[in-house]
DNA sequence: ACACCGTTCAAACAAACGTTTGAAATGAGT
DNA sequence: ACTCATTTCAAACGTTTGTTTGAACGGTGT
């Protein structure tokens, strides 16, 4: 029953940070992320991953308060940087434009990239990425606050260029437009993240030549989403057919 | 431990099947529905569902064996008649076209329509739109088999058709455009349902003026998709920027 | 040697979980 | 009236859940 309701405290412990012992902290991140990935959060229980890191079951409750408190933890600890490269990258595309405005694939390629390439070579592993596939739709409705929260800043910064990039564009049809981009990328991630370790049961006759680089399902994902991005959008006349 | 590997039984209850009880049956589906796109598979407890449903606790593993068995029996009465119906329309499709490729956006049409129209107007409530938004990403992995099995025939009817409608599209990256559009849509029926029911806590700043009807999402999706599967696929050549 | 603080630990807590049980209730067939 | 199969029910089964407790451990500063 402690102030869960404020931002992940980095220093739980209180207020005199210790250095050494950060490695439990650690240890528990990274086999929650990797557990949560496998079998769901409400399918992994603070047993399961105390017992995977090698803790005491009340290492959960000591560090991050609680299951709550480590859930959050997990989330914050990619998506702030993740959050951060997407920022500096379109405010390198705005640089980079000079007034004009900011072409469409670039603002997604700030976007998208990311997501699949600084996860990476930041020395994520690829359990977050299938976590994060998932965590658009937790049913969890305290973390939904907090990733609201989390992705806010990303969505208000990134929206005004897109309209700039698109114009004619209403802002209802923006605001789907996005949203179906956040799910292509998301849905895709799992996919990719599921295909490259192999972990894939039976995946629904996909041919074992479907394997993708990082760079490649980047690519592809940038020039899917301009160019849905860029549909016509006549919602009042018949269609074709 | 019972057969769980058969498909769901229609006839749980041994062979003889018995007209007039169908009322707790299809009570404890309606709400398990509800529940489960609430809260989640992992986070409903088959206690929640019988007591919504004013039954029993037994009830559960009287009619479906079990939870598993629920859970399964949920998915595939909205899933079979929503599958069906999109292979009657591509059916309709291709018979209209007379030999010639099917046109991408009526194969569009008949994969996405039924998801939004049809199972609205065939009574259902939206529960199952926001419970099918998640039914992709579902860590179970037992439910992952039987929803791949649900799913298989649609593939690989749809498949080919695409092909045609893309010419020159290599079959990898048809594979990877079918899954980018398969996440679109699951997560804006997801979004969509969840703004329709009003249920939306903080929708990420996004305007009130961004309803859509379903007739609206249909097509925006359709747009969207269609160009998307369009798109150019140089993978091997850099980015223009 | 002492005290101190951050950390770990085994043990236990009440609550909730899915499932099982065996006895009642129900209604149609003969 | 009786039988029989189907369905409901209260109660209990053994596990597992998240969390709490209070003692022990391990360094560091004095």
């Amino acid at each position: 029953m402690s102030t869960l309701l404020t931002f992940p405290d980095q220093s739980h412990p209180p207020a005199v940070a210790k250095v050494p012992s950060a490695v439990t902290r650690l240890t528990l991140l990274d086999t929650a992320e990797r557990l949560f990935a496998e079998r769901g959060i409400d399918g992994t229980s603070v047993r399961d991953i105390t017992k995977a890191a090698a803790a005491n079951v009340s290492a959960v409750n000591y560090h991050f308060g609680g299951k709550d408190g480590l859930v959050e933890a997990v989330f914050f600890r990619r998506l702030a940087p993740l959050n951060d490269h997407r920022l500096t990258r379109l405010a390198a595309a705005v640089k980079h434009a000079g007034g004009s405005p900011v072409p469409l694939e670039d603002i997604l390629d700030a976007f998208i990239r990311p997501s699949v390439d600084e996860l990476r070579t930041g020395g994520y592993s690829d359990d977050f990425l299938r976590l994060m596939g998932r965590c658009l739709q937790e049913p969890n409705p305290k973390l939904e606050t907090f990733l609201v929260g989390v992705f806010a800043e990303v969505v208000s910064t990134f929206n005004p260029h897109f309209l700039r990039a698109l114009p004619g564009l209403p802002e209802r049809e923006l605001f789907w437009r996005t949203s179906f981009m956040f799910g292509t990328l998301h849905h895709a991630l799992y996919k990719w993240s599921r295909f490259e370790t192999c972990q894939f049961a039976s995946m629904a006759g996909m041919p074992h030549t479907s394997r993708l680089t990082g760079e490649q399902l980047v690519r592809s994902l940038i020039h899917y989403a301009a160019a849905g991005m860029r549909a016509p959008f006549d919602l009042g006349t018949p269609l074709p057919s």
